[in-house]
DNA sequence: GTCTATACTGTGATAGAC
DNA sequence: GTCTATCACAGTATAGAC
């Protein structure tokens, strides 16, 4: 593994364990163990790091966020699993890189470029659980309540961005797994009352299966 | 007003506006056209600073929070305004001290106190909401349902305490009593489909309250 | 209570040898 | 590519005069 990857890969888990304001170029270079101008000849500074980190980031998440909006996730319509799987990835890579939420709106602040580009994340992430609701929901919403269906989709992005930070915060420590869990199921249970009569099957569907995965997470 | 008093109202105004990341001390005192050894004769540093402002927070939210918990809100059960103003009070709050939500995980980190003490008001927070929704609720949700209520709950007080974050994410620089408008209906809009044959109804109400409200605004 | 001076520290960054 | 050595600077904190 060369260097500059190397540099990569430890400022990224020293960022997420650490956080990223109260790690210094310094700390990756002992962690390393190479000297700080070692590091400095890879990267101009921890701005270069942070800004390869983001970039990495954006190519997972914006790949992943366009598959609903192309095609309707699951082959039969209100395919749950083929859904819920899809939130559990989603969570998932938010998590890889979640030192960008712990100190989000700092590091936006101090990357104005970083800053519009997330913001179009987001608006991707809107998107693609706008388009999960529409295939969920199917006709079932009237046209009148457009606006209903708006404020859902803004709930569901909201809870997708932040429920991670949320839960660590009740329970601190807890198995970042479980927190992922519980996290699609909230997504999940939080459609659930705009299903008409198929509401509460669906819910003790999406139950079901998080029973499943928190049994066989340990491997 | 004594200098100590000017020292925290200029403090949090600084944090709020330019993070309290990056304002130091220095800056503090600048912004006073005082020293900064005067600074530090009444605060041993800005740690002892941000201490006082979070006891100030932590007050003022605790008075707020208990409201619900100990007594219905609204004459009648139900009463969407009474609600629909005390949401709004608590997003003001929050708003008032938003440099805590911002950076929120860096200082929990730097401050395993106030870790412990904005654990238990979230608690607290959830607990109001909690209160909320069984008297709006009232007997409708089924004795089966309380996982239901439960995950409910949690939507509720994830949207209360990052919606400004997300909503002025998605809008920078729209007008912070907007923001909070729409966060008010936000949560209430959560509610709305829990209310059984009451739930358009309801929503009908929240969106006209929402619309009075945005155009009485320029007060 | 408030000021000016100053010292200490950690971090970011570069130059030049190997 | 990697190292050592060193600089510059910002932020924190204190001492002592007024």
């Amino acid at each position: 593994m060369k260097t500059r990857d190397r540099i990569l890969v430890t400022s990224l888990a020293l960022f997420n364990d650490e956080g990223e304001a109260h790690t210094t170029t310094i700390d990756i270079a002992n962690e390393l163990d190479i000297s700080p101008g070692n590091l400095y000849y890879h990267f101009k500074g921890k701005d270069e790091i942070i800004a390869e980190l983001y970039q990495q980031y954006e190519l997972a998440m914006a790949d992943t966020l366009h598959a609903p909006i192309t095609a309707p996730l699951g082959e039969t319509d209100g395919d749950i699993e083929a859904n819920w799987y899809y939130l559990y990835v989603l969570f998932e890579e938010m998590y890889q890189y979640r030192f960008l939420y712990q100190n989000l709106d700092d590091i936006l602040q101090r990357y104005p470029d970083i800053r519009r580009r997330f913001k179009r994340l987001v608006q991707l992430k809107r998107s693609a659980l706008s388009a999960i609701c529409l295939t969920l929901l199917q006709q079932r919403v009237l046209q009148a309540d457009e606006d209903l269906l708006e404020r859902l989709v803004d709930n569901l992005t909201l809870t997708l961005n932040y429920w991670i930070n949320y839960d660590q915060l009740l329970h601190t420590g807890r198995d970042p797994q479980v927190s992922i869990l519980q996290g699609v199921l909230q997504i999940m249970t939080a459609i659930s009352p705009y299903l008409g009569e198929d509401s509460l099957n669906f819910y003790e569907d999406c139950r079901e299966i998080y029973q499943r995965m928190m049994h066989k997470e340990p491997n």
